[in-house]
DNA sequence: AATTGGCATTCTCCCGCCCTGAGTGCTAAC
DNA sequence: GTTAGCACTCAGGGCGGGAGAATGCCAATT
């Protein structure tokens, strides 16, 4: 091997060789089965010499001495680096895709289906997060008397994310109408932040003179009519089933599981791995970082946009012996589809 | 034991022994063990005289020869219907049960924290439904444009659902309100059933004569925009990760999971053996008639009445070793607390 | 100098074996 | 009706001994 931790082109080759087989088979690679498959024809005793090399630039480890080489996260991280990302979706994919994904007009449908069918192809975890961010816009809002003592609240922004809420709240139909047609008439179209911001100006500066439209929007406001999370909206976890075939640990697979119930790490998980900048799909190795219960799972993600503007992300978390390629082009295959089908509808 | 397959005091005494004991323990149990916990002094020859008569009678199933007794299906049921029901929630459950559902004044969100809670104090799966059955009563509905192809639709019942969806529609604001206050104004308090019916009916009617307000309504109704699904409105599930301990067989595990995950199949579960008219609790031995993968579980479950009116139902899902008298108990304070907090919220 | 063949060595996995312990069923005695 | 005793059955655990797969190293080969 040259100086320091370089691989050169023989290495590469093995490396990726082994992360395949590996990821093919589950069983610990020797340098046997690797000369076999290899198509130039190495022999053995030379795999093992570039092996023992990969094993201590650490992208190798070794279960037990007569074991063969398992990849390490460094072989996983270093295998995703150079794949082509050339790779095609399969025709049967698409259809899958397509049929579920058609006519589809607002984010939040698009997230739940888009769950279901990251896990039916990924065979794996499915995961899809509409995102509301501040930075939305206000399409309308709308207020509306229940009873006595409750007010259902729908807020919509064009991004096509509806929020309905009921509040506690006691006032009567003609005020709810007032302070309604008031926020729509001089709020349309501005981002949420901004709106509550300057609501909230409006209010202060009004407070002493009574009035009752600013009344009633102040009672609205207080009760967080308008409050859209600036976290998600709405997260659709789908396939956990397919993570039981792959954990061995019964213990770890129960604390798995838990974990994918709690939506609000994922979310927290999503967030702290797929920024906006980002424009492809990442691929995270080692989400242990992070949520210690996820020790060998990879997470593939992308940032779904329309018109450059995030609205959500998705992805598929799987074991670290995920189909790479596969699972990387279907996403970002999907990320493009959200562009593109949320465009034509709006 | 006396002729006929009629059960006598001791012979119910020791079935509820093995019962109790197999649940705690989980292990076949055999007569030595149970004459030791039994307070009468009886031998172990004696109790094996009376397995062996409970076995012929269908109560008791041997795994294999030397290994002790398990209880049969007709032993559950038996021991289920011989429970008092007098037993009491401890304070810790009550505390969690009421921290979580304090001050909640719509049905969804009851049914969400609900399931959420039920899997924590059962720890096993937590499910609850919430139904908007054609019975429910038009509260009102409100349509509102979103851009060129597409329509908000929101439609609010008496009982707190709120229903919304994007329909794809090309109407003008002025007409989606028109229709929107017809039908306020002509069925608020109808039932959703009696409404379509009435409304197709009209449409009918009117059909020859062309009118702008009949176009819109036909164009709305046609989109669906007044369904609610007779079916359930939302379902929510939690917990599955509790079924991990108890499966043992890896592959019915993951048909579990799946199972879980297919959220319609559960409504059908429930609303097969949930009835609206049972009063109290109910416990379903032997799920795998109706879904093969649930073989080995039971459910506990009981319907929601606010006023009397079934709004939804609430259930814990765990393997027959569950402990019955505990999720009874919990199934059917928080079947009552549904009724108290919605009722003061209404 | 890079490859390769050979060989001793080191492990895990699996199979068969035996033994132990728990539990039953039966029969005879209380 | 209850109990003690006893022969019998069977799953599970511990032990041992290959078989098989890989490795590491060394010496031979190109």
């Amino acid at each position: 091997m040259p100086p320091g931790p370089l691989i050169g082109d023989r290495e590469r080759e093995i490396l990726t060789a082994i992360v395949e087989t590996f990821i093919a088979t589950g069983e610990p690679v020797g340098s046997r089965t690797l000369a076999r498959s290899n198509r130039e024809g190495l022999s053995p005793a030379t795999i093992r010499n570039v092996m023992a090399d990969l094993a201590d630039a650490g992208f190798l480890e070794q279960p037990h001495t007569s074991a063969g080489r398992v990849p390490s996260s460094e072989a996983y991280r270093y295998y995703v680096e150079q794949l082509t990302g050339k790779a095609r979706l399969s025709n049967a994919d698409e259809d899958i895709i397509h049929d579920s994904l058609h006519g589809i007009s607002d984010v939040q449908e698009f997230m739940e289906r888009t769950s279901h069918v990251l896990s039916l192809i990924s065979k794996n975890v499915g995961v899809a997060v509409a995102i509301g961010g501040p930075k939305n816009a206000l399409e309308h809002v709308y207020f509306s008397r229940l009873s006595d003592q409750k007010v259902l609240a729908v807020v919509v922004t064009k991004s096509g994310l509806v929020r309905d809420r009921v509040l506690r709240l006691d006032l009567p139909q003609d005020d709810l109408d007032h302070a309604a047609r008031f926020i729509n008439e001089n709020f349309r179209g501005w981002t949420m932040d901004a709106m509550r911001i300057e609501l909230a100006r409006r209010l202060e500066q009004e407070r002493s003179e009574y009035d009752r439209l600013m009344g009633s929007l102040e009672q609205l406001y207080r009760q967080g009519a308008l409050a859209t999370e600036e976290t998600a909206q709405a997260i659709f976890v789908e396939g956990a089933a397919n993570l039981v075939s792959g954990e061995q640990d019964r213990q770890h697979l129960q604390e798995l599981l838990k974990t994918l119930e709690e939506k609000e790490k994922l979310v927290e998980l999503l967030s702290a791995y797929l920024d906006a900048k980002q424009e492809a799909v990442r691929v995270v190795i080692g989400l242990d970082e992070a949520l210690p219960s996820m020790r060998n799972l990879v997470l593939i993600g992308a940032p779904a946009r329309v018109n450059g503007e995030v609205r959500g992300s998705l992805a598929v978390i799987g074991p670290t012996r995920i189909d790479y390629e596969h699972t990387m082009t279907a996403v970002s295959y999907i990320a493009r589809l959200f562009d593109k089908i949320l465009n034509e509808s709006e």
